[in-house]
DNA sequence: GACAGCATAATCGTATACGATCTGGGAATG
DNA sequence: CATTCCCAGATCGTATACGATTATGCTGTC
């Protein structure tokens, strides 16, 4: 149910409730309920007597985002490596094997598959609030990624570097792993930045 | 209104939907979504037809909690002082004088103003979402924090390092606000940490 | 033909109502 | 006396209903 929020859908489109709730086969209560814990992680912004919509995200903004994410996932990688199990470690190839063959229909740039991945590593380190947080802030950049990862044709490049990463964890080096990741976050950033401040000029020129 | 559980309820406590309800003279729906966001955020939980409860933190999540702080508010410090305006300044150094003067009843720590000084150095960072990741953050182990600051007699030792970030932060001096945010937060966790486990064992012994 | 003004439809936000589930205490039983 | 069962009160979760607000399209006027 929430999951149809990450990364699915197009910045500004608008949550209408009785459509959400008859489609679901609810009222629009449990609805509006979901919505506001969408809302309270920054997913969706209500609007007074509109409703709520997915907010778009300026550069800075997502600048912002990944910046974050660079602090916080390296703790949490950090942590996790050291306490991967052999099941932790099959989760996280199993996610990367999911990846390339079966690219669902909802899914077609692997960006749900790419997640799980980085999720069934981080969830070793045991850190609930702090795997939170990247989640939310993984899913609020998803729509933009998602938008020049489909336009682009894939992230396949990305998953050499997936690998990598899942050998860093078997062989506990973390030194290399953290690496890894980072520069994983610095590529993705660079890229969505230039996506984004190519999106804000061509917007400022016809708004 | 969500102010309420800002650490000041303590954890184990049910949120009675209807007593609520008819305390803020409205019906259980706005209340229920109140709730539905701060639930979001961890500072509540749901459970099945038992309604929402203000979850107990155990040490790690406590050191967990602390160890992302330490990490998050840096960059936010880094990213306010080159920006703080003559406002934001004299907005910190306000919500500090206001702090030994007139702690209010329903605020005798101080860990509220407390917060509003932190937060007014962080806002100048235009960092929306960091801010409000540590103000999460902040929030969870305030009750905590409330329990032994009110036992302890105050922190009143804390208004040093206060009055020392701010001269930082007029100064302009990134690098020596930085340690002393390190320094702070560092006594914060391992003060609460010790407390955490003094309970955990002690109520080990009868549980 | 363009634009202001109004009527109608769509949507939101919340109060009320009601079945479902949980809790606590007393009666019945071994 | 301890234990189990059951019922009444309390509380939750959601469907329905309705006033309030916003969008939309039409009409009349300049």
């Amino acid at each position: 149910m929430d999951r149809m929020l990450r990364g699915a859908l197009a910045p500004g489109t608008w949550m209408r409730q009785d459509e959400l709730a008859s489609s679901m086969g609810v009222s629009k209560i449990p609805v509006r309920e979901a919505l506001q814990r969408l809302a309270a992680l920054g997913l969706l912004r209500f609007e007074p007597n509109r409703g709520a919509v997915i907010p778009a995200l300026t550069a800075a903004e997502a600048d912002e985002n990944f910046t974050l994410r660079r602090v916080v996932e390296p703790e949490l990688l950090r942590r996790a490596i050291p306490k991967m199990s052999i099941v932790d470690l099959a989760g996280a190839e199993l996610a990367l094997n999911a990846d390339p063959g079966a690219s669902s229909d909802i899914d077609p740039s692997g960006l749900e598959a790419n997640w799980r991945f980085h999720r069934a590593i981080y969830v070793a380190s045991g850190w609930e609030r702090g795997l939170a947080v990247v989640e939310i802030l993984h899913a609020s950049v998803a729509p933009y990624v998602r938008l020049y990862t489909d336009s682009l044709g894939g992230a396949s490049d990305s998953d050499d570097e997936h690998l990598a990463l899942l050998a860093a964890c078997r062989s506990g080096d973390v030194a290399c792993a953290l690496d890894l990741l980072d520069t994983h976050l610095d590529q993705a950033a660079t890229a969505l930045q230039v996506f984004l401040t190519d999106r804000e000029v061509r917007e400022d020129g016809q708004p």
